[in-house]
DNA sequence: GATGAATGAGCGTTCATTCAT
DNA sequence: AATGAATGAACGCTCATTCAT
């Protein structure tokens, strides 16, 4: 009588201990007994169901980078109506992505600068979020009759915007006005839009 | 006859010596061995000079703030042209801060996340440069004849646009092409600019 | 089917480790190398068991303190044998109190000076050993036909009188024979009871 | 020119540095650092005068030792008087010892438990006092047309309570009453008087 | 005499990881 | 699958002492 396979869920709340601790002290106050103790778990249990620290924060970064993804893939018709529902799902003030996401994923940035496999998932998941956009914008350029050639810089943009309001969320909230981040995101779209040349 | 006082000296090697650690291993790794390697120096004088760690960190982001305040006030007539300058000077190929500075504010970033004193020196900054930009935005609107109204959101959209392109130029080097962070943000101001409505 | 718990153990084989090493090298010189290494364990464990060094310098002194009240408790019946009994169960040359322990009473006194958290517990002790001594010198004095007036200075001059006789015999051993303690205080605890006024 | 020799001077001021930082930090927090700052110098010039800090201590207890000296050598003509006078010098209200210099005894005979030079300072003091003391004792007992045997007793006893005084005085204030200390010793005193057998 | 920068050994403490149970 | 005791390396920091000036 073996006991149930429970693996994943308690990888799951393993994950969740980590998100929950970096999210207010950073990922070298995350240590194993911290984590643990947010999950409700014991230290020999984490190594038990991960290798070692980085993997859970590999974990992380894969279950953040899957909240993002479906983020992106709205329901909207129009293209350009997709980029703005993808802007609001991805920064919005209701429905937009949590505060303990957001700080996780500040402080994952800068863990990136210094563990080669965090940039890399960091990396691929950027590049995957601009060419989403990038597509979005092609699409939308093109049916407004304009040229697309821009379409790359507003998607870069827009994407380098998110990133910063993440930023200026966690770590300057006062200067982020409730709701600022959204309609200033949609308002750069638009300008990149409207700046398109008409296609001959 | 006593020795001669070297103090600002030594701390100013100390911090770079910080500076160059934390850029490409993180604030964790950037041990008092490895600064004051880094420096040149012996562990045991790092703290004869700094009282402790976080002391250095502090000391390095003053010295970063006066970089950008540095860099934020240009010498341009025109207001449009101010802020043009402005961008250019703090994210321009040429002339833009440096890649190792830039590592560095992303990993404090980080770390304002868990360190109050951290964060209120970070918060202090942004707005800062938000207010610099805002006053500018609003000469430079109401030179165009148009209101003004929307400065405040252009000021904080072009100081989130630059701190994403910071993170992503930092984390994700290959998604930002040379020289792009500068012209995309100088569109979105353009674009805010633009789209600001006539003043009555 | 977890290792067994064995947290009670390892404390108290700790707290012996630290009495061992303070007995003879004062507290500053019991780091937790030393500590450890007198116990029979690791440095790290010791803090596995431990939150810092104060917390098991205060187990030792509630463990000496342990010792003094199970001390003070004597059977005796008659108020005037108690006296005596508490005095030779504290400072007799058999059975009182052993010389591991006087040495880090004395030296814990010295650190009551600078840490709160341990004068605070020296003060209840000795607080509490003078009231049980005013109790025992209250009835005597009334069983005497006395008045019990000047019991709080006889329990007080009894309890300073000790605490001297363990600070000269763990500094200066050769000035007191073996002996000597507990029938000089006897003597003093008869000069109070002899001299306290007849009752009308 | 030569400067004029100061060194007594200098001296002077380091040890009395000493006293103060230990008096309320104990001896290990009295670096020398500490100990050049509450004397108002450098730290390379208490190694100029002093090879080391125990160096310092040991000073610091001749100084104190001194100050003993003095007190116990009263102008009391009768012996008894003398007696009491020695005592009111000591640990009086008013004229005795003051509480710095006790807080450093307390800490000094827990020092003295560790560094041979300091308790063998200690000890002599210790016996010299006693010493003192049973030279008045036998002198007292002998005027009283008593037996002078139970006189080294009589001395070792006070000694020991004045010691334990220091004690909780540093250690225990709220137990000590004002003017407490000298009167019970004072009555310790007399019943060793009282109960020396009538000479034949 | 005096300064204060500099050193290096050693401290208390933390923590990822291992492992007996 | 789970526990929690145990380890050892490395950290930030302190400090007596030295020494160039």
């Amino acid at each position: 009588m073996p006991r149930p396979q429970n693996t994943r869920q308690r990888r799951s709340e393993i994950i969740g201990g980590l998100a929950r601790v970096m999210a207010d002290q950073g990922y070298a106050k995350a240590t194993i007994q911290a984590i643990a103790k947010a999950a409700g778990l014991t230290p020999g249990l984490v190594h038990y169901h991960f290798q070692n620290k980085q993997e859970i924060l590999l974990a992380l970064i894969e279950r953040l980078a899957s909240i993002v993804r479906a983020r992106l893939d709205t329901e909207a018709a129009d293209p350009t109506d997709k980029i703005y529902a993808a802007i609001d799902a991805l920064v919005g003030t209701k429905g937009g992505i949590e505060s303990e996401a957001i700080a996780c994923w500040v402080v994952i940035g800068a863990e990136a600068v210094r563990q080669p496999e965090v940039q890399g998932l960091y990396e691929a998941l950027m590049r995957e979020a601009i060419e989403e956009f990038a597509n979005a914008f092609r699409s939308a350029m093109q049916k407004e009759g304009r040229s697309d050639a821009t379409a790359p810089d507003a998607a870069l943009s827009v994407v380098a915007a998110m990133e910063g309001f993440f930023r200026l969320a966690a770590g300057s909230p006062s200067c982020v006005p409730s709701g600022s981040a959204a309609s200033s995101i949609k308002q750069i779209a638009r300008g990149f839009l409207d700046s398109a040349e008409e296609a001959q």
